[in-house]
DNA sequence: AGCACGCCGACT
DNA sequence: GTCGGCGTGCTC
């Protein structure tokens, strides 16, 4: 194969150039590019010689063929960690499926315009006088975009340079000159941005340097990590500890060693895992050596704290998933906390897995790779099993007062059998009423959001739904307003009606429970008692997520009533009552990974309470009480849950015993898209005929239509991931070829959830 | 982003 | 006319 046009993205700066432009090959170099080399390229009116990485390769012009250049070179001399990391998006778009460019840009953060503040500023360089005598000359000349900028210099001194280019529209072509002439300077310093917050600041010089010391079971694992380490055998180990034995000083001690080896470390944290708790106890010890990342900062701001480690300014970066990326010239460890969280799968193209990336990584930075985890992922403890990777076991909690939860199962079909129509089973009421007795917390959890589940007409059955998506809307009180119909998918909103569009009937209502209904029933329950709400309606605000935890922790309030989020990763050490409202919620959802998750939320469930001095207890509701999840996650029994789940997967043929491709198709027109995936499930079947691939579908997603646009999905499964990984391989240079593109198609590989 | 093209007002 | 400054639009 020597193809004859390259497609090469300049750069990775600016997102005006954010595309490839075609170049000719030389036939000096037609057998030394590959996707992902470096070159040198003319590029521009003045064909300057610019630095750009190949995306793809072409055989045919896509553009006037007499206006395309012709790589110049290879470039020599780039830097290593570059390097490393367009490698690294090179084994993702492979891996994963996706253009080269979509690879690219996950891996290096584009620069972007900063909101208000940016490096690079102008300012004045001469004093009033000569400035009066500049602005004199500007006048006379009739250079008004000189005299604009130097009447705003004279002013304030210094502007920032978006302000400049930007409100004032200056060219570029103009400053260049003026710096010419003296008159100005523009500067690429400026400020650090402040990534902490001053208070934030106070808390770390008060919290002084008691230094924690690890049990015997932490230092058994942290020496094993730095023995292998300074043995030259950087692996991958999977810490599994139960909540509150002390995984992050485990993580703290291996990166200060390593740290003081002259290494730099990532630690991954899931999304919304990212506490202040975890933060500061970094901080204490790394003080400004470690910086981090969260989903607050803006591209800039992540951009600029890449840099930071580039420089070596920083030697521990927090992060969440896209954390992995930061250039670090000599990183010596990768830790991927709570690695079972679904949250290090990106939602979009590439959509790549943060720990296996982050195996990678860490193979070709020659840098161990550290996964925790109280509930390891099957894939994760499997592997561990197998010896892939080395299991390391915490089995005790750091504080030896805090015992684990005792946990109660209330059987929802038992207490509708004795009359109780209500949310609350008799054993969570006796409790939550005994605990308020005693001036203890309660947190009351539930997996979905919203009020209830649908809304409907109680006399004809007609459901509401979305005009843009194939589900029905939820209902939303939003403070004091009026009730509202809300889509989660595309945010469309509506009134209430009064009346049943379809027969006019008054009895419209809702079924299921939502945190709000739990909040109301409880209100009315127990009518002393102060409730908070967390769910993603009273979150949408920054800060209101930490503030309402802190308010709770402050103790302003006796319950807790949310989704998810409040179960993750916070302690509070005066609740002693953890009520799991809906246990089944997420069990039967229509997908192989149900079970893995809803044990992983009764777990941490469990895990919140009695964290203090004070015992806690839990009560689990479920409709299915005999179900393994359910059962392994009362006796919180890791092992006899993964025992079940082995089985289950293993007889199914899901991961980690076989792999799964699911092609995902999506089209506003719905008979375009299923002759379309007819059409690409023939090929697939083709392509994979000889290798024994087994296809299923094509089929409607669970959800058929999102945003006005239907959606389809074929999966396919095969026991070796590469078979995979060639078919998707023959499926892109197809809809590359295609001319007709309306349908959008993207790959997951062994995907989290279904379609 | 950075650079050249071409428009527009001032002046020999 | 023509010189020089400045916004505009393009970059394979």
């Amino acid at each position: 194969m020597s193809p004859k046009y390259a497609d090469i993205i300049i750069d990775i700066s600016h997102e005006a150039i954010d595309r490839t432009f075609q170049y000719k090959v030389p036939d000096r170099l037609r057998d030394k590019l590959q996707i992902g080399t470096k070159v040198s390229v003319p590029f521009g009116r003045g064909s300057h010689m610019r630095s750009g990485y190949v995306v793809s390769f072409s055989e045919n012009p896509v553009f006037e063929k007499e206006r395309i250049k012709e790589i110049a070179d290879i470039y020599e001399g780039a830097v290593a960690v570059e390097d490393s990391l367009i490698e690294l998006a090179a084994f993702i778009r492979e891996q994963y499926g996706s253009t080269m460019i979509n690879a690219l840009k996950t891996v290096m953060p584009i620069r972007e315009k900063v909101r208000g503040l940016t490096r690079r500023q102008v300012r004045l360089l001469i004093d009033r006088q000569k400035a009066e005598e500049k602005l004199a000359l500007y006048r006379k000349k009739n250079a008004r975009a000189k005299e604009r900028l130097l009447v705003e210099l004279m002013d304030v001194r210094v502007i920032s340079y978006p302000i400049v280019t930007g409100k004032l529209n200056i060219s570029s072509a103009t400053l260049k000159a003026m710096e010419k002439e003296q008159v100005i300077v523009i500067e690429e310093e400026g400020y650090d941005r402040e990534i902490f917050s001053e208070e934030e600041k106070r808390d770390d010089a008060l919290a002084g340097s008691g230094k924690e010391c690890p049990n015997a079971e932490q230092k058994t694992a942290i020496d094993t990590i730095l023995g292998d380490y300074e043995k030259g055998q950087q692996g991958t180990y999977l810490l599994k500890g139960v909540t509150g034995s002390g995984k992050t000083l485990v993580y703290i001690e291996v990166i200060d060693r390593i740290v003081a080896m002259g290494k730099q470390a990532i630690v991954l944290i899931p999304e919304i895992a990212l506490t202040y708790q975890t933060v500061k106890r970094f901080r204490k010890r790394f003080g400004n050596r470690v910086t981090i990342m969260n989903s607050r900062l803006s591209k800039g701001e992540r951009y600029e704290q890449f840099e930071k480690a580039k420089k070596g300014e920083v030697s521990v970066i927090i992060g969440p998933r896209s954390a992995l990326f930061a250039p670090f010239p000599n990183l010596g460890l990768i830790v991927v906390d709570e690695e079972h969280e679904t949250s290090y799968k990106s939602e979009y193209p590439p959509k790549y897995h943060a720990r296996e990336v982050a195996i990678k990584r860490g193979q070709m930075a020659g840098a161990s790779v550290l996964l925790g985890s109280a509930t390891p992922s099957v894939e994760s403890y499997y592997h561990a099993l197998n010896g892939d990777y080395k299991l390391l076991t915490l089995s005790k909690r750091a504080k030896e007062d805090s015992a684990l939860a005792r946990v109660f199962v209330a059987d929802m079909r038992e207490e509708l059998k004795r009359g109780n129509r209500g949310i609350f089973s008799n054993r969570l009421q006796e409790l939550m009423r005994d605990r308020l007795d005693a001036g203890q917390q309660i947190m009351l959890f539930l997996n979905r959001r919203g009020h209830t589940g649908f809304i409907s007409c109680r006399s004809c059955g007609h459901v509401f739904k979305c005009p843009h998506c194939d589900v029905s809307l939820t209902s939303h009180f939003s403070g004091t307003s009026r009730e509202k119909l809300v889509c989660h998918y595309c945010g469309y909103e509506q009134k209430r009606p009064a009346l049943c569009p379809e027969c006019q009937s008054r009895y419209i209502g809702g079924f299921g429970v939502g945190t709000q209904k739990v909040e109301e029933e409880a209100a009315k329950l127990f009518p002393g008692a102060k409730i908070l709400r967390m769910d993603m309606d009273t979150t949408r605000n920054k800060d209101a997520h930490e503030q309402i935890l802190s308010r709770f922790a402050n103790g302003e309030a006796d319950i807790l009533v949310g989704t998810q989020m409040i179960v993750k990763g916070h302690d509070f050490s005066n609740v002693t009552l953890v009520g799991v409202v809906a246990a089944d919620l997420t069990l039967f959802e229509n997908d192989y990974r149900s079970a893995e998750r809803t044990f992983d939320l009764l777990t941490q469930a469990a895990g919140r309470a009695g964290r203090g001095s004070l015992k806690g207890d839990v009560v689990i509701q479920t409709y299915a009480p005999e179900h393994y999840c359910i059962e392994t996650a009362a006796g919180q029994d890791y092992q006899a849950f993964y025992e079940a789940e082995k089985a289950y997967r293993e007889l199914l043929a899901y991961p980690p015993f076989t792999h799964v491709l699911a092609v995902f198709m999506e089209q506003e027109d719905y008979d375009a898209l299923c002759s379309f995936a007819g059409r690409l499930a023939e090929k697939l079947t083709d392509w994979g005929e000889h290798t024994g691939v087994r296809l299923i579908g094509p089929c409607d997603a669970t959800i058929v239509k999102i945003n006005d646009r239907y959606r389809r999905v074929i999966y396919l499964k095969h026991k070796d991931y590469a078979e995979l990984t060639k078919i998707k391989d023959r499926a892109e240079a197809f809809l590359e070829r295609r001319t007709q593109k309306g349908c959008q198609v993207t790959f997951d590989f062994d995907p989290l959830h279904s379609y």
